[in-house]
DNA sequence: AACTTTTACAACCGCATCATT
DNA sequence: AAATGATGCGGTTGTAAAAGT
């Protein structure tokens, strides 16, 4: 099909658009309406080109968008539907009111991916990329404490490390481990206190306590913690070890198991239908939570569990908000929307009793 | 204070898709 | 059916402001 050039693009002006082109912008689509971006420009006493035109309108001009910076819900939003949709940003805006599809771009592309890549995350896959991280370094500050030591990382790593490096289940349990170090220390502490009265005498014995890490598949990105949208739990490093005991440890273990162990790979819950197509049909009003602003806000888990999924168990996720907007906390939360699949068949006591602890 | 580098975001460009003739 | 026009979309670039040296 041939394709004129949209406008004779001989002494029309670029660059920056200038307050008095702005309001000759506004006042022409005030009394016409937006369209017919060819003749726009023209009518309107332009000197630009009509697609321009409109791309300052839509993304600039237009009454209805949103300014300022994204809210904590609204990159959940992001982040989330990006792992579904890719880059496919204008399905992304449609489901942020007053967003456009360039802001989210450039949102995404200046922080969001940024922030990604450094919790190790691949921003277009949404895996975990444990090549992307100082691994040691990581290891060595969430599992060895500032204290005693409690395992010896090199021992862990070393010797056969690289092998490790290769094997993708012990990359995921970087990854987990990653996550520990990453969130609020404090929301740990909290949801410990909470649920089981931990943190009272010492720890015996913490090697074996590991050993229900193999029933920790994923991050929790359910509603089920009392306390912290997603991952708290996992993703803390541990307050105080010295003051765990294994049952302690267990227990807290097994309820971060509990907190979606059921759940099924993001991947395999998305059907190969699941595309721009889902994103561009109104979602109903019970997929949205209503924030404090009022704002509407995605809820991604309504909206998986009540579309068809090949899948009968729904992708729970964080949509409990913390309303903070640091970067640090955002940080922390994007790489609690991590997941995780630790598979059953990695058990970690065989993996401990191949390598050395001190 | 001056210069350089980095960051953030508005704007541009080319292609794709849809509608109209 | 093909040509043309209008609009939408996503990748990329340009540039001002901020941060760093």
């Amino acid at each position: 099909m041939g394709r004129a050039p949209c406008c004779d693009k001989n002494g029309l002006k670029k660059g920056p658009w200038t307050p008095e082109e702005d309001h000759k912008l506004i006042s022409y689509i005030q009394l016409h309406g937006p369209g017919n971006w060819r003749n726009l420009p023209k009518n309107a006493g332009l000197q630009r080109c009509g697609k321009s035109c409109r791309l300052r309108w839509t993304n600039y001009l237009r009454p209805d968008i949103k300014r300022g910076r994204f809210s904590f819900e609204e990159e959940e939003t992001i982040i989330q539907l990006h792992s579904i949709l890719g880059n496919k940003w204008s399905a992304i805006a449609a489901r942020l009111p007053g967003r456009t599809d360039n802001e989210i771009k450039n949102y995404w592309n200046t922080h969001i991916r940024k922030r990604l890549l450094r919790n190790g995350i691949d921003p277009v896959t949404h895996a975990p990329r444990l090549d992307l991280l100082d691994l040691s370094a990581i290891l060595r500050s969430t599992l060895c404490g500032s204290s005693a030591s409690l395992l010896n990382m090199s021992s862990l790593l070393g010797g056969s490390t690289h092998q490790a490096l290769l094997n993708p289940e012990l990359l995921r349990l970087a990854s987990t481990l990653l996550s520990l170090k990453q969130d609020n220390p404090e929301m740990l502490l909290q949801y410990l206190q909470q649920n089981q009265q931990l943190c009272n005498s010492q720890m015996q014995n913490q090697i074996p306590a590991m050993s229900n890490l193999n029933q920790f598949h994923q991050a929790p990105l359910s509603d089920q913690s009392p306390t912290c949208t997603t991952s708290a739990a996992a993703c803390t490093s541990l307050p105080d070890q010295s003051q765990l005991t294994q049952a302690d440890l267990d227990g807290l273990l097994s309820n971060l198991t509990n907190f979606n162990s059921q759940n099924l790979s993001q991947e395999n819950l998305i059907p190969p239908s699941f595309d721009e197509n889902f994103a561009s049909q109104p979602l109903p009003n019970q997929m949205y939570n209503r924030s404090s602003n009022g704002n509407q806000h995605f809820r991604f888990d309504s909206v998986m569990s009540s579309t068809p999924l090949s899948s009968p168990t729904p992708l729970n996720s964080s949509s409990t908000f913390i309303n903070s907007s640091t970067e640090d906390e955002r940080e922390s939360y994007c790489s609690s929307l991590l997941k995780f699949e630790i598979p059953e068949s990695l058990d970690i006591n065989d993996f401990i009793s191949e390598h050395s602890f001190n």
